[in-house]
RNA sequence: GGUCUCGUAGCUCAGCUGGAUAGAGCACCUGCCUUCUAAGCAGGCGGUCCCAGGUUCGAAUCCUGGCGGGAUCACCA
């Protein structure tokens, strides 16, 4: 039983002895830093059936446990608030205990664990990974990691969006003004040379419509008849009736774009169990339609064109077939879905999709229930809030991006010219350094993606770089290392335990810190929120490093005090690589 | 217009399942490297928590109504 469940029943004890009232539940919180005492007990709400003032009821609930409960050790009161002060040899107990835990802050998958598949990344294969994709992969990753660590099966998918008009305009530019380039014959990485070309089908396609409207066309027509766009549109067909040469050209680009994202995945350090193809998926999406079509869950309406009706729900009516036949988004991704639970007996779903999906999510989830999937009740869309330049949007299109490659080229740049300055690596070798720099770099950019809540939009300055001091990345980074440099330093044997030790207040301060990291994975895992781990991880090392400028470890006086404040920098560090690595974020052994 | 979402210090953000005097970082100002890594620590400056009502012993937090930003309401994906 934790601490926190065995004070409240205490607490009720207390109540019932020295009342005769029997309280529903106890209200405990953490004390304040400005206040003594370690957890407070919330009087005012007793007040409905205690008929006493606040302090007084507080204080003979606080001379019951003292007296009780050996764990408590003193006690305030200040107006309604019931200050609790533990022991020593409570908090030296549970640590002694807690600093050999080798995975301290997550639990082990059971029997009873929830299998969930937590789709993200899912780009479109026409064009490169921006900025917002790396949100969206580094959002998704961690998620799908603090479900692990919560004790789910967790398993990591992408949809990859490679059929529709968009590869058939990247394909198109190509075939006309690409000279039979090839990501080697150019140097270009084959992501990046494929997105140029979708650049290159817009400018053209642009040109066309105002040579159109000079003519005299209407500008909507002309969008709709530009000879560019029609030609895309029949290749489109070609592809789907399977013209060989068409389904080539296809293959041949879509794969240019697998070998680019492959490198950014890696660089990005996140990968995925399974991959699945758009292309593979809206046939069964149809068939399910059809079924539900049956049962009555769909109506078709008189072109033949197949719909839901949600306005019981609030919504609106939605189409899932169309006319003629072919599938729209929503048939897909209810064919996708229904394969995973097929394919891994999955019983719930995240999907890192941006927030302009919110209503798409909702309605496919509505849909789900009323076919009558049991895991439908478990699906999460984990929705986040665009990454925005001051310029506005990012557009493909237009050029307005902020590269994912570029960008953390950029970030390892930076780390190196900070490192260089500092000066403290004189002595590793190139190699060593430059690894280094990349950890830094994308530690600085991942915490810096990953710290705010993802419903918010992000604006992104590339001009004003992101900080790698204060409540950054590489601050973090540098306390991991900074503990294993004392680490490296120790020359006794630290693994007794110490027992009979008055705790210094920055010792306690840093425990009870500690303390929460399992409490915060099960919390980050509950609302889908790596940003509760970063701050955690935040608050974790503001205590360090408090306690490391103010007390020395390997300076202390007595052996006892060197042995358990080595054994508390461990665990830090320990806690600090396994939160970071929630996050995807790598720990560097010096910097 | 309907729906969803965000609005907290000059800037970037915590806090939001109601609790004490609203917290960090950046920026600006003061101190601290002959002793464990100063990418650090200690401190100062800085707030009508968008506005107005309501519920409550108690509201940044919950409810209602405004205001402002964003998204969405396609036989596009």
């Amino acid at each position: 039983m934790s601490i926190q469940d065995k004070l409240a029943k205490e607490v009720k004890n207390a109540v019932e002895k020295l009342h005769q009232v029997i309280l529903p539940d106890v209200e405990l919180q953490t004390t304040r830093k400005e206040f003594e005492g370690d957890l407070t007990v919330v009087v005012f709400p007793m007040l409905r059936q205690v008929k006493t003032n606040p302090v007084k009821l507080g204080e003979s609930i606080g001379d019951y446990l003292q007296e009780n409960v050996k764990e408590v050790a003193k006690y305030n009161v200040v107006k309604g608030f019931l200050n609790i002060v533990l022991s020593d040899a409570y908090f030296l107990q549970d640590f002694k205990t807690l600093k050999d835990i080798t995975n301290y802050g997550s639990v082990a998958a059971t029997e009873k664990s929830d299998t969930i598949m937590v789709e993200y990344s899912s780009p479109n294969t026409n064009k490169p990974l921006h900025l917002g994709h790396i949100r969206n992969n580094l959002l998704g990753y961690s998620v799908a990691e603090i479900l692990k660590a919560a004790g789910n099966t967790v398993y990591k998918t992408q949809i990859i969006n490679d059929r529709g008009i968009h590869i058939c305009k990247s394909m198109l530019a190509w075939k006309k003004f690409g000279n039979q380039e090839t990501p080697e014959t150019s140097g270009l990485k084959g992501d990046k040379l494929v997105g140029k070309y979708y650049v290159k089908f817009d400018q053209e396609y642009k040109t066309q419509i105002k040579e159109l409207e000079k003519q005299g066309v209407p500008e909507e027509k002309a969008k709709k008849e530009a000879p560019l766009l029609l030609e895309a549109q029949k290749m489109l067909q070609k592809w789907e009736a399977g013209d060989k040469e068409t389904v080539a050209l296809w293959e041949k680009m879509n794969q240019w774009v697998y070998d680019g994202f492959k490198k950014t995945y890696a660089e990005l350090g996140v990968d995925f169990d399974k991959n699945y193809y758009e292309s593979d998926t809206y046939l069964l999406g149809k068939e399910v339609v059809n079924d539900g079509l049956e049962k009555g869950v769909f109506y078709k309406k008189e072109d033949g064109s197949v719909w839901i009706d949600l306005t019981d729900e609030g919504l609106d009516e939605k189409i899932v077939l169309r006319a003629d036949g072919t599938a729209v988004y929503m048939t897909q991704d209810i064919g996708t879905a229904i394969q995973r639970v097929e394919d891994y007996a999955i019983n719930g779903m995240v999907y890192t999709v941006g927030n302009e999906q919110d209503y798409h999510f909702k309605v496919l989830f509505l849909i789900l229930k009323k076919l009558g999937f049991a895991w439908a009740e478990n699906l999460y869309h984990l929705s986040y809030g665009m990454v925005d330049l001051p310029s506005g949007k990012m557009k493909s299109r237009e050029g307005t991006v902020v590269d994912a490659d570029d960008l953390i080229k950029d970030m390892t740049q930076t780390a190196q010219e900070i490192a260089e300055d500092l000066g403290k690596l004189e002595a590793y070798t190139k190699e060593e350094k430059q690894d280094l720099y990349k950890i830094i770099g994308l530690g600085a950019l991942k915490y810096y993606i990953l710290k705010v809540d993802p419903r918010k939009r992000i604006l992104f300055n590339p001009e004003e770089s992101v900080d790698f001091q204060g409540n950054t990345g590489p601050f973090i980074q540098y306390t991991y290392a900074r503990i294993q440099s004392i680490l490296r330093k120790v020359d006794f044997d630290y693994a007794a335990a110490i027992e009979n030790y008055s705790l210094h207040e920055k010792e306690r301060e840093l425990l009870k810190q500690i303390q929460l990291y399992p409490e915060t994975v099960q919390l980050a895992a509950e609302q889908h929120s790596p940003a509760l781990i970063a701050n955690y991880s935040y608050d974790l090392v503001k205590s360090f490093n408090s306690f490391y400028q103010n007390i020395s470890i390997l300076g202390a006086d007595s052996m006892e005090e060197k042995i358990f404040r080595v054994q508390l920098a461990k665990t830090v560090g320990k806690t600090i690589k396994s939160a970071f690595g929630l996050l995807g974020i790598e720990v560097p052994e010096r910097m």
